[in-house]
RNA sequence: UCCUCAGUAGCUCAAUUGGCAGAGCAUUCGGCUGUUAACCGAAGGGUUGUAGGUUCGAGUCCUACCUGAGGAGCCA
């Protein structure tokens, strides 16, 4: 009977089949402890010289660190086995060798590690990361679907900037015109809602910025849910529920993740909606207070962020940035047009925006307008200009950063470890 | 692009004021029937990132370059 080491109190005291690989090895002159995983979890294996022989037993005393094998034996529980059980073998057989494995139970420096980083994830602290992605994604999908939002993928080449502020990827390849990897979903999201009502979009995002920091990395996932007929207020309110659904889905389903990543979880416990929300006004007032040199119409620093997440115990919104600050489809406060109908959430204990959004511009005068101030040709826009044309509504939406909320959520030093293989300023490899 | 820091054994690091280049882990060999970062004993393992310079003598000081990290700007 083949067995999987996350069920296996099911099969106490019978004989199972365990297939995967050696994670540790400790041996003594008549017995030896094998810690094998097998992408479930991890298991004490335990053979002794009287049970399974001399040869089967010298078989065991080189078996390198991630040789695979399968192994049959009894399960057995013992209080000493951290998951509660353990395995006596009977038989072993090797399947793959694996001689002088890199990754060493003693620390190893972030280069070297991501550059073995196919490797890496199968040390337990980064499955458990890998394992709580996947919740993550999974809870978002279901929330969203759980809404009547329809998926609606967007496309990765586009033919200009979403938003004129940051750097694209340029790729050489249609005729007559430069194409550039998708830094958003947001302007096809807008032709989708006039369509489908609510949707979403999901995907790897490209963003060529220089960023050298934790918080960056140039390829990531995000989700952009957009909604016809809503408001700002209608966002926030999204917004929050996602993040609610998501922490509760997490705590509910990934304890034990949690728990190999020593994540304190008191703080993930007291997410709840509604969360604070701030004005930007009142923002930059905090900070002012607390002693942070602030210029009103410049945008949050890291170090602004970290203040203003210590007001709060849990993740807080700040709505209403200077349109200046935001992208020109933003649509301006009608009581003081200065201002964008923008938010920013963030997230607590220093972890930084998490989802940024707002409602659109919906009217096509103040929108051209706008993209004649911009700077950017009319020509590329003239089929979003058709969504102002052909029975326009207001509507509202935001992007979601899959790594950063991940990064809050595990309490992660480093964003590069919230992605399988992450892709930074200087890293294409693996 | 700018600022700061780092680069020594396979890995993580040490090396006092410029004076014999070392430890732990990993590997190999030996020992051990309850280990769980196992333990005990032994062995092998080095062009100190690269190229110059100062000096009787450079891992250590100087110059340039390379690589990486953290941060700024920008953003999710």
């Amino acid at each position: 009977m083949t067995a999987y080491i996350d069920k296996i109190g099911q099969f106490e005291g019978q004989e199972v089949t365990l297939r995967g690989w050696l994670h540790k090895r400790r041996s003594s002159g008549k017995i030896h402890f094998l810690t094998v995983r097998d992408g479930t979890g991890f298991i004490q294996v335990v053979m002794s010289k009287a049970a399974v022989g001399e040869e089967t037993f010298h078989r065991a005393d080189h078996l390198g660190q991630e040789t695979s094998l399968i192994v049959e034996g009894t399960v057995r529980a013992d209080p000493r086995a951290p998951g509660g059980y353990e395995i006596d073998v009977d038989t072993l057989n090797v399947v793959g060798e694996s001689r002088d494995y890199p990754i060493t139970p003693k620390e190893h420096g972030v280069d070297y590690l991501l550059d073995r980083r196919h490797l890496w994830i199968r040390s337990p602290r980064q499955q458990a990361i890998l394992r709580i992605r996947h919740v993550v994604v999974d809870a978002v999908r279901d929330f969203l679907n759980s809404r009547s939002f329809t998926l609606a993928d967007t496309p990765i080449f586009t033919p200009a900037a979403c938003e004129g502020t940051t750097t694209l990827f340029p790729v050489q390849y249609f005729d007559n015109e430069t194409a550039y990897l998708a830094q958003s979903g947001q302007l096809y999201n807008e032709a989708n809602i006039m369509a489908l009502g609510r949707v979403y979009c999901f995907g790897p995002t490209f963003r060529a910025e220089k960023s050298k920091t934790r918080r960056h990395l140039t390829e990531f996932w995000m989700v952009e849910p957009e909604m016809a007929f809503a408001t700002l207020n209608d966002a926030i309110e999204l917004g929050e529920a996602l993040v609610v659904a998501i922490i509760a889905r997490v705590l509910e389903t990934r304890r034990q993740e949690l728990e190999t990543l020593e994540r304190d979880t008191t703080s993930l416990e007291r997410v709840q909606a509604p969360f604070p929300r701030i004005t930007y006004d009142e923002a930059v007032e905090t900070l002012k207070a607390k002693g942070q040199p602030f210029k009103w119409g410049s945008d949050f620093g890291g170090t602004d962020e970290t203040v203003l997440a210590e007001q709060f115990d849990q993740p807080f919104a700040v709505h209403r940035f200077p349109s200046a600050l935001k992208a020109f489809y933003m649509k301006p406060d009608p009581d003081r047009p200065e201002l964008s109908l923008s938010v920013d959430i963030l997230a607590p204990e220093g972890y930084g925006e998490i989802i940024g959004g707002g409602e659109r511009l919906d009217d096509l005068d103040e929108l051209l307008a706008r993209i004649k101030k911009h700077g950017l040709s009319q020509k590329t826009f003239e089929w979003y200009l058709d969504l102002r044309r052909y029975g326009t509504v207001p509507h509202s939406g935001f992007g979601m950063g899959i790594e950063r909320v991940l990064t809050w959520i595990c309490g992660l030093e480093h964003l590069r470890e919230a992605i399988p293989y992450p892709r930074t300023l200087n890293r294409l490899y693996p």
